[in-house]
DNA sequence: ATGAAGCGAGGT
DNA sequence: CCTCGCTTCATC
């Protein structure tokens, strides 16, 4: 006997909980998807316990019937209580937590077969400059008129005038056809005996299923993927469900590869450029249990965290340090620190892996809420680079130069060799800055306050935060003067052209999200670098992490005081995982590798850590910055964001909030100040910052004060816990 | 969210 | 007396 009346978690941020009544005949428990009535519209909601959604009561009379229940298993306990955990941590509304479960409106609804269409290979009777284009840009693809406009830039009307001509063949898809089963013995690796250990202690953790957070800390090379592919191979055998999270999807090619060559078929993969076709699958894959033919192994962005697994056994988040794991908009949830948490609800092993933990997971291993695993020697034999520092204001490149002489002369060395050397710079395109030499005029963009960023790959000026481009002029704006604009500062790009310089013979690749913008390019450059067709590697941050080539001997760090510009709180730590990341990209082979890198403050902890090679020291030192500043692991920060389009109106509603602030013991509120992003993306910006002790309520304070303030309607209010950026 | 209802200012 | 724009209210 189910019950007659239901109270719904409806998929809107703005409504609060509504109850219906359950039809005759129709069983609705908890989790259910439903659609039901909403004034004349209708809303999608999620079937909840009523203890945990209370709400004001409503007479049975009001109550209008639950139109239907979706063909979807109902969301499972667990991820219920994950959703109200993350929606309470992160002071965010459970119903935009709970749409990320949702995450795929197609896979609620609809036929399982869709129609897709790609090219014929026939030709229109007329061929017009849209046509040509369409047909150019969609050769290989396959999917629905919709997203074939998006990957043409063409409208959906030119592409049903080509399905009319018979250019675009319609193609009847199986939306939920299975995925190829993954073998967990299809290519068991020889693991060293230090891996071999730390494997065993993982599959018995897979075995036990139970909740156990663990930190595998090895250093670069030491073959961490290999280990905890053991523990995955235990879960596929044990029917159960693994995920893995991947901090960006550029990294996700390279593992693709040795996932498939250990297990015998790709994993389903989870990230925002998935086509609806291949979301609904990999959804309804995901909430299906293996033996039914659902997913084993999802490799995923952060988004993938929060989906309905039917029958989880294992978490592990590699790399898991990086900080593009925090959502930095919409609900600002850490997936590395929700990742835990969903071990706990689910009862499963989680596994953060990482050569360079944040110092908040190493604290939770000292204090043993964590177990820590170490794997602390390279695999095969392979010894960790040597690390020598520049000094740049010893070595100065000279004008218009950033590679000083030591480090130019180490490129010259390896290119004689035929080794390949990678060069690390955290900055895209060819200059952070373009001024006029007349008038002085500086380019910057109209949407955010910040400085164009000259593209000359693209030849644009664009922003790096809200996307804006131009092309740069032929005359200065502000002076008319011609010929007048100079770069100032280095990019990639233009390190790229010094390199060639340097080295006229040398074959060099840039390598940032501009160049390396879908998995086929990816495996494009794999491919090439391994192919050994490139010399020298310029990247940013892409480059830090995954890869793996034998011939790279050479890492330089063109700036590695840039990561402590900024005044972030993490920025030490931050420069140390970067610079070891890249650093660990040298020498992985037979032959040793060499790191130099470029400082104006060689006696820098941070630097002088790096160079000794003396990680435990920095960690110490930084622990204790850490505890003097009340920062985490010893006390929390948060942030609160005012924005509006309209300046005054932001600062308006920032300064009421301040003016009603709390005055706590252990919540010290800071602000409101401009953010340092005073400007983003159109919308002003206003910020707060909380200092709190470790123990102090920080959610509830926050959500007190700020349910007691209105607003007008123009002005967004957003709470960022744990902040990562301060920007 | 989003549409309906309520209400004052200004126009016909 | 009506229309426009804006605020308030209800949605189970």
């Amino acid at each position: 006997m189910s019950a007659t009346r239901v109270r719904l978690l409806v998929m809107n941020a703005a409504l609060g909980p509504l109850d219906y009544r359950v039809p005759e005949g129709v069983e609705a428990p908890y989790g259910s998807v439903v659609v039901a009535p909403l004034g004349p519209r209708q809303v999608t909601g999620i079937v909840w316990e009523e203890e945990h959604l209370p709400t004001l009561p409503v007479p049975e009379s009001k109550l209008r019937p639950l139109f239907s229940v979706l063909d979807v298993p109902p969301i499972r306990a667990e991820l219920r209580r994950l959703i109200e955990w993350t929606a309470d941590y992160y002071v965010a509304p459970m119903s935009a937590v709970a749409r990320m479960v949702i995450a795929s409106g197609g896979a609620l609804r609809g036929p399982a077969t869709m129609t897709e269409y790609r090219l014929s290979g026939g030709m229109p009777e007329r061929m017009t400059a849209q046509r040509e284009r369409a047909i150019e840009a969609l050769d290989g693809e396959q999917a629905t008129i919709r997203e074939l406009a998006g990957l043409s830039g063409v409208s959906e009307g030119v592409l049903r005038g080509l399905v009319n001509q018979g250019v675009l063949e319609p193609v009847e898809v199986d939306v939920d056809r299975p995925y190829p089963p993954a073998r967990a013995d299809f290519d068991a690796p020889d693991l060293s005996p230090e891996q071999a250990e730390v494997a065993e202690r993982l599959v018995a953790a897979v075995g036990e299923a139970t909740f156990a957070p663990f930190l595998l800390d090895g250093v670069t090379g030491s073959g961490k993927t290999e280990t905890y592919f053991e523990a995955v191979a235990a879960a596929i055998a044990a029917g159960r469900q693994v995920l893995v999270l991947l901090p960006e999807i550029a990294l996700t090619q390279a593992f693709l590869s040795r996932f498939e060559a250990r297990f015998g078929a790709a994993p389903v993969t989870w990230h925002s450029s998935l086509k609806s076709t291949e979301r609904r699958r990999a959804w309804r894959a995901i909430a299906s249990r293996p033996e039914n033919g659902g997913a084993q192994v999802v490799v995923g962005a952060r988004s993938a965290l929060f989906l309905p697994y039917a029958a989880l056994g294992l978490i592990v988040v590699d790399e898991a340090h990086e900080i593009s794991f925090k959502q930095e908009d919409g609900v600002r949830y850490n997936a590395r620190d929700v990742a835990v948490m969903r071990g706990y609800f689910e009862g499963i092993p989680v596994i953060l892996a990482s050569a360079t933990p944040a110092l908040e997971s190493l604290h939770m291993a000292d204090t043993g809420t964590y177990k820590k695993l170490v794997l602390p020697s390279r695999f095969g034999g392979a010894q960790l680079p040597e690390v020598h520092l520049v000094d740049l204001t010893e070595e100065q490149p000279g004008r218009g130069a950033w590679i000083a002489a030591p480090l130019r002369a180490a490129l010259q060395d390896r290119l004689a060799k035929g080794e390949q050397s990678l060069l690390f710079l955290n900055r895209r395109g060819y200059a952070p800055l373009t001024l006029c030499r007349n008038c002085g005029f500086r380019f910057q963009c109209p949407n955010c306050s910040a400085w164009l960023v000259e593209h000359r790959l693209s030849r644009r000026l664009a922003c790096h935060h809200c996307g804006h481009e131009t092309k740069p002029p032929e005359t200065c704006p502000e002076c008319g003067e011609p010929d007048c604009l100079v770069a100032c500062g280095p990019g990639v790009e233009r390190i790229a052209d010094e390199v060639a310089e340097i080295l006229p013979d040398a074959r060099v690749a840039v390598v940032t999200s501009d160049t390396i913008h879908s998995p086929a390019k990816a495996a494009e450059f794999v491919a090439m670098t391994e192919a050994g067709a490139i010399d020298v590697i310029v990247g940013t941050q892409l480059v830090t992490k995954g890869f793996h080539f034998p011939e790279l001997t050479l890492v330089g760090v063109i700036d590695a005081d840039l990561g402590l510009e900024g005044g972030d709180l993490r920025a030490a730590e931050r420069t140390y995982q970067q610079v070891a990341q890249v650093a660990g990209r040298a020498g992985r082979g037979a032959k040793p590798g060499e790191v130099l890198i470029q400082t104006r403050h060689p006696d820098a902890p941070v630097i002088a850590a790096l160079a000794s090679g003396d990680r435990d020291a920095f960690y110490e030192a930084e622990t204790d910055n850490r505890r003097h500043a009340g920062a985490p692991p010893f006390g929390r920060w948060a942030a609160i964001i005012v924005s509006s389009e309209d300046e005054a109106e932001a600062r308006e509603a920032a300064n009421r909030i301040g003016a009603t602030r709390p005055f706590l013991d252990d919540v010290h509120v800071l602000g409101p100040a401009p953010a340092p992003l005073a400007l983003l993306r159109g919308r002003y910006r206003y910020r707060l910052l909380l200092n709190a002790r470790r123990s102090a309520e920080l959610q509830k304070v926050i959500r007190q004060w700020l349910g007691g303030v209105d607003l007008p309607p123009g002005v967004r209010v957003g709470v960022d816990i744990d902040p990562y950026s301060f920007v």
